[in-house]
DNA sequence: CAGTGAGCGAGCTTCCGCTTGACTT
């Protein structure tokens, strides 16, 4: 008898069914043990000595996994291939040594790529021992980050009232979000024109083309800046005989979108549903665990907490039988689809989330499934399929339209258009946008040969704004996060949660919107701890973390450094006043505070008495603004003015 | 859900990442 141990129980039942009777499979339910959230669980002083605590949960499973163990001769260590599942691999056996529970046992450790059967039984044959170097990457990784947030929160609490934590990863994602609305609050919405002509061909067939280039020089997007402008050139253009230039063909070919990790199908739900990144999470998390049909539960969709792109072998071959069998032949490429990921600090070890089996096409599995579950499951069918179909060809057209203006200028405007040769994968599915997708130009033109003279119909000015640029909404700002390779798949959802309930960030219409509590803790680390919420911060510790797992590091000097430059800079800021702090915050949030008045007047200026300068102060409720003359000018005002913008 | 401003000291809060139930309504 052999005991495994994996990290999640529906897990450890599909394996069982491989292995059979001779094997015990049992779930570890993640980390077993972890630092107690109190002061001294990390020790600086003591070279970064670390206090582990389990809880009664997991003192009841290791408790099972040493019983199971009794009658066994070995243990296996299956959990995740990565720098966390090699660490739970690690408590585990060190818990396990403590007990006494190991005397005379073998210990091995092996790593599923995918949880089929081939491949699980190849793992087996494949066992290693623990790696210790990738061990010491986690230490490294978990004692930092309990170092940065327990010393970083009480300097807050202490320097800037109201404010409730900091960490490596959720400060850098408030940043995002504040530094997004200070672009906001900084953008000038500028005025340009287009010129759109209606036309039609010889054939009396309707088309639009659009200013493009005056005497052969292409317009620029704000060379036609005010109406004025545009009103002269549409006079000039007004009475001029119109002729087709060039006509031009080109094709072109779109790939379909590489299949669903947590941070695309987060971002996916979003747009097609409409989910939250919580709900999606929790109905995959139901698909996975399982749906009982026809009295057998069954996981209808692999692990959700991914960042692989890749699938398995055998779900490739399936989904090409199912491919040919209901779209045909022209849909199956000549070679199967290979992805590679794209994310920075991907972990890869788990494969992309996709339906167990292909050939269980959604509406045969609908009587099970409540609507929300089918919704998903649809979509993760479909894009699992369009994933390994064929491409979509198009054919873009350009033509160019020529006339001279009574002014003697050439003017040319241009038309495109794109027909779909060939649909595809877009048959089946076309990945959604976001806010501001260039707009797809899916006309067809009509035909038009070099030379032919064309009909003007309308000549239209049209004016335009550019737009600041969007609040992110949870899933855009997942999707940055990922990119920066901040946050894991398990915690995506949790970090926005924590956002919210300190009150940093508040959700309106979807949108993340920067509450003022969050805004000042966000300047106040970017004026006295810059380097730890520096947007590539964790990509640099990445790199030392991978270093250590190469064995090319000791990970208690990568702490040794970091401590030494963290603890300087906790201890700049321990003589800080509080009016030092206020100081700094008026500096960077100025544009915030006292934006511009329109007549040009002093924006800091009382109004209350003659000569006094508003300025950030904190009190008991949080930050407000004051008169310098305090106490002889009592005028104050709420931190965030209302611009009446939240009605619209 | 109104009122706030310094600084002291009592006593409270706090990190990230891995995994699910066992509580309530």
């Amino acid at each position: 008898m052999n005991v495994v141990v994996v990290e999640s129980p529906a897990k450890a039942k599909t394996i069982n069914k491989y292995l059979g009777s001779d094997y015990t499979v049992l779930a570890s339910y993640g980390h077993v043990r972890d630092l107690p959230s109190k002061n001294g669980s990390v020790n600086p002083d003591e070279d970064f000595a670390m206090i582990w605590d389990m809880d009664t949960k997991s003192r009841q499973r290791v408790n099972d996994i040493a019983k199971a163990l009794k009658g066994a001769d070995k243990l296996i260590l299956a959990t995740d291939p990565d720098r966390e599942g090699e660490a739970i691999s690690w408590h585990v056996l060190d818990i396990l040594r403590e007990k006494g529970a190991l005397k005379d046992k073998d210990v091995a450790r092996v790593v599923f790529n995918a949880i089929t059967k081939s491949a699980v039984t190849e793992a087996m044959e494949n066992a290693r021992d623990l790696d210790e170097d990738l061990v010491e990457a986690y230490l490294a990784r978990r004692a930092l980050d309990y170092l940065v947030g327990f010393t970083l929160s009480p300097v807050l609490w202490r320097k800037l009232p109201g404010s409730r934590s900091a960490g490596r990863v959720q400060s850098v994602a408030l940043r995002l979000v504040c530094d997004r609305e200070l672009e906001i609050e900084a953008f000038k919405s500028q005025e340009y024109w287009t010129i759109e002509a209606d036309l039609r061909t010889a054939e009396d067939k309707a088309f639009r083309a659009r200013l493009n280039a005056v005497d052969g020089k292409k317009l620029g997007k704000f060379d036609v800046p005010a109406e004025q402008d545009a009103k002269t050139i549409e006079s000039a253009m007004k009475e001029g005989r119109y002729a087709v230039e060039s006509v031009e063909a080109k094709p072109a070919k779109r790939n379909p979108a590489a299949p669903f990790t947590t941070s695309t199908l987060q971002q996916e739900a979003s747009r097609k549903l409409g989910f939250s990144s919580a709900r999606t999470m929790q109905i995959a998390q139901k698909l996975y665990e399982g749906i009982n049909l026809d009295g057998e539960t069954t996981g209808l969709i692999t692990y959700m907490r991914t960042d692989g792109v890749q699938i398995a072998n055998e779900a490739i071959a399936e989904a090409r039988n199912v491919i040919q069998d209901d779209f045909g032949e022209p849909y199956v490429p000549g070679t199967p689809r290979v992805y590679k990921t794209k994310a920075k600090n991907a972990q890869e070890a788990h494969e992309a989330i996709r339906p167990t089996s292909l050939a269980r096409r959604p509406k045969e599995v609908s009587r099970v499934l409540d609507d929300e579950q089918f919704k998903l499951y649809d979509l993760i069918w479909k894009r699992t399929l369009a994933s390994q179909m064929e491409s979509a060809d198009f054919e873009r057209t350009t033509v160019d339209v020529v006339t001279e203006g009574t002014d003697s200028k050439r003017f040319t405007l241009r038309a495109t258009g794109q027909v779909v040769v060939f649909d595809g994968f877009l048959k089946l599915y076309q990945e959604g946008r976001d806010d501001d997708g260039d707009e797809e130009d899916g006309r067809r033109l009509p035909k038009m040969s070099k030379g032919e003279t064309v009909g003007l119909v309308k000549l239209e000015p049209l004016q335009h704004f550019t737009e600041p640029p969007p609040r992110f909404t949870e899933a855009t700002l997942i999707k940055r996060m990922e990119e920066l390779g901040i946050g894991r798949p398990s915690t995506y959802t949790a970090i926005l949660t924590t956002l919210r309930n300190r009150e940093y960030v508040r959700m309106d219409k979807k949108r993340l919107i920067p509450e003022d509590k969050g805004r000042l803790v966000t300047a106040f680390l970017e004026s006295f701890f810059e380097r730890y919420v520096q947007y590539d911060f964790t990509a640099n510790l990445e790199e030392q973390l991978d270093r250590i797992s190469a064995g090319d590091l000791d990970w208690k000097k990568v702490l040794r450094e970091f401590w030494h430059d963290f603890n300087g800079a906790v201890g700049e800021t321990a003589d800080l006043r509080i009016t030092e702090v206020l100081d700094a915050l008026n500096e960077l949030l100025g544009p915030h505070v006292f934006p511009q008045n329109e007549d040009g007047s002093d924006p800091r200026a009382c109004p209350n008495c003659d000569d006094g300068q508003l300025s950030l102060k904190v009190g008991k409720f949080g930050a407000f603004v004051g008169c310098s003359n305090y106490p002889e000018c009592r005028f104050t005002r709420q931190f965030t003015q209302d611009n009446g913008e939240d009605a619209g």
